[in-house]
DNA sequence: ATACGTGCAAAAACTTTGCAGTGAA
DNA sequence: TTCACTGCAAAGTTTTTGCACGTAT
């Protein structure tokens, strides 16, 4: 198994760590303003710029990953191993696919379509949150109040 | 309370129809800069502002749809019926689930992850295309952790 | 004539990068 | 010390938008 925290990254630095400590510390896959938000208050010499290189070689050295682009915004994720993401339409939220139920994805999505391979590592699922359907907020199949 | 749109939408003009037409036309899901340089030549006065405008308006309409942004472009696709898309990872090739898989893809996604409902008719399953898997431009797969 | 459509360019939103000073090993 | 790391701000990309004019009805 892995490491929980054993990165590549060349070097280490007090705000490179806090960085990526906060990347792992929250579940709802930031951006990189997301991120710079959070640890503003408590290192208020920290800069976007830093937060995007460091952000950029945490997906290289893959210490992170990218989940694309939500809402004109790349989203990432500090949890590395390989698992599929689900994003509501409706709020935007960006999930990770229960471990539990990875194994159950792979399975059905374990088939070639003609000849493209499926990565299930890094599918993203779009479709609509527990909160979203609750709250109706879920557009009925082609309607609008 | 988002109504149907208020402001009436003129369907059609020439630049308009040509937009689409040109969307409908490729099976590339083409981004607004790929439209405009597909129709600058025989449409010189034609801006990218335009484009825009109309793939936003298309969208909005449902007469195309977005697929998410690829490399830091919006995809788009002028086929409307529900279907689910592949990107490829390595050549950021866009493609249709093939008609006659999608079923059943659907059949294989229909279920839900805990409380998340999934819509088949907007998944972008991410993997190889048959041409990176040929050319093996495609990273190894045993890439452990 | 009226109201929508468009070109143009400026602006906006997000991300990257050059430079010089700071920090880690 | 050495060289990576960072702040800052300028620059780069993609997309949006205000304005005045053009176009369809």
């Amino acid at each position: 198994m892995s490491r929980v925290r054993e990165r590549k990254i060349k070097k280490h630095s007090f705000k490179r760590d806090a960085i990526l400590t906060a990347l792992c510390g929250r579940e709802d896959h930031p951006s990189a303003r997301q991120i710079y938000e959070e640890l503003k208050p408590s290192i208020p010499d920290i800069s976007l710029g830093t937060i995007y290189r460091n952000l950029g070689l945490f997906r290289e050295e893959k210490a992170a990953a990218s989940l694309g682009v939500v809402n004109g915004e790349e989203r990432f994720d500090g949890r590395t191993e390989g698992h599929s993401h689900l994003i509501c339409e409706s709020c935007g939220k960006v999930m990770d696919v229960p471990r539990e139920l990875q194994e159950e994805l792979d399975a059905k999505l374990s088939f070639k379509m003609n000849s493209f391979s499926i990565d299930t590592s890094k599918t993203v699922l779009y479709g609509y949150c527990e909160d979203c359907l609750k709250n109706r907020l879920v557009p009925k199949s082609g309607s609008d109040t």
